[in-house]
DNA sequence: TCTGGGGTCCTAGGACCC
DNA sequence: TCTGGGGTCCTAGGACCC
């Protein structure tokens, strides 16, 4: 018997969670911006979307479009709060669910329509679930695969609820453009169209040798893609936790800046950021990259890989400095990030030498002061307290893998 | 007052080793 | 007096996702 997945997705998450934390804005044209002052709609309510205001966007272009639209600072901490209350909902009828990002989840129900009857009635009941513990509407797409499920809950949002059956399955997908699966992106899709490929029933017909040519590994994916099948190797879900792969933080400045002096402020700043994340989860990282973005929006990184793990904030900064003197820059800087990779969660092992455990101590004690007080209330000179208002979803907000808690 | 921030995966070239 | 070939690590960049 074929897998049953269904996909559900929070609608307009962020503006719903704060229409709700207020409900002075209920039926408001609401968007929620990103930190900093320049900064992009990350999420519409409908109202807004009604006048045009879409995600991407920047603010004053929003504003144009909808002049009495109120916009929002993102407060990752009362989504997060929403998601889990979301995300225990869902996990009330499954433990087979894999958490996407935070306002989406697969469930994999193929053993749970029994209890329910039809598939429709388990959508609608999720969907009922929800609404009542959270408040919140979501869409619900039901399929026998994780491509098709996803592009259901898109069909009748907000507040949807479609099933496409196995048998339907082919008709939907012969004039849907390519663009509308999850994993053909505007690239993607550019390169299709100019092989003649515009709707998804066009690329699963298409013989797989000149797709495989053109797109390598990728190839074959999209010819299942374009038959409505998942990936292959797709993950399975309600497999095991799975930790991150890398932890990184970056800045968009106010203004472009030029000074390598005033930058090196900042790499410390994000030098503690990502080091106070990867020591509460007990991780060193084994690489460590410096992204740099110029006012022409190109973007540059420069990586270093460790002869050993890193945690410590000063050890972060000292190897990013050393990648950040190397570089030349050409032009003035838009954007400045740090990324740690070759992540390792066993620990920080032991301190061999005498040097090391006292830097170690400092660490913890910068650490302690800060959990209780608050981010930036210590920490070394020269780290920039106004980033401090940029909290970040934790990592186990992960697109990727199983939550396993709050 | 064009274009956020945090991620994953893939490709491709070069170094280096056997 | 010719330029093998596989495997692995490293690096930089691109595509895509929410």
């Amino acid at each position: 018997m074929k897998a049953l997945i269904m996909h559900v997705d929070m609608d307009a998450f962020f503006a719903a969670v704060e229409e709700l934390a207020n409900p002075a804005l209920k039926g408001k044209a609401l968007a929620v911006a990103g930190p900093g002052e320049r900064t992009i709609v990350t999420t519409a309510s409908y109202k807004a979307r009604a006048f045009g205001v879409r995600t991407g966007m920047t603010v004053p272009q929003a504003k144009n479009l909808c002049r009495d639209l109120i916009v929002l600072k993102a407060d990752y901490r009362k989504y997060a709060h929403a998601s889990g209350l979301v995300m225990r909902t869902l996990e009330s009828f499954t433990p087979m669910i894999n958490v996407l990002s935070i306002d989406e989840a697969f469930l994999d129900i193929s053993d749970l329509t029994a209890g329910f009857g039809e598939p429709r009635d388990l959508g609608r009941k999720s969907k009922q679930e929800v609404l009542s513990k959270t408040g919140l509407t979501c869409s619900v797409g039901i399929a026998t695969g994780r491509l098709l499920a996803k592009l259901a809950s898109t069909l009748e949002k907000p507040d949807g609820l479609t099933v496409i059956r196995e048998e339907d399955a082919c008709s939907i997908l012969k004039g849907l453009p390519v663009g509308r699966l999850c994993g053909i992106g505007p690239a993607t899709a550019e390169k299709l169209g100019q092989m003649g490929i515009r709707t998804c029933g066009e690329l699963g017909s298409y013989p797989l040798e000149p797709l495989e040519r053109r797109f390598g590994k990728l190839g074959k994916d999209l010819s299942r893609m374009g038959r409505g099948l998942d990936p292959a190797g797709n993950p399975i879900l309600g497999g095991r936790t799975e930790k991150s792969l890398s932890i990184s933080h970056s800045v968009t400045f106010p203004r472009d800046l030029t000074g390598k002096e005033s930058m090196k402020q900042v790499l410390l700043t994000l030098s503690e950021m990502v080091g106070r994340r990867i020591r509460r989860h007990n991780g060193t990282a084994g690489r460590i990259s410096v992204t740099w973005r110029l006012g022409d929006f190109s973007t540059f990184t420069r990586q270093k890989t460790l002869n050993a793990q890193v945690f410590l904030t000063k050890d972060i900064y000292h190897h990013s400095l050393s990648i950040f003197e190397g570089i030349e820059l050409t032009g003035p800087v838009r954007l400045l990030g740090i990324t740690l990779s070759g992540l390792c969660f066993e620990g920080s092992g032991s301190f061999l030498l005498e040097e090391d455990l006292k830097r170690n101590r400092l660490q913890e004690t910068l650490d302690s002061v800060n959990d209780r007080y608050g981010e930036f209330s210590l920490a070394f000179g020269g780290t920039i307290g106004d980033l401090r208002s940029q909290k970040v979803i934790s990592p186990s907000w992960r697109a990727k893998g199983i939550r396993n808690s709050y």
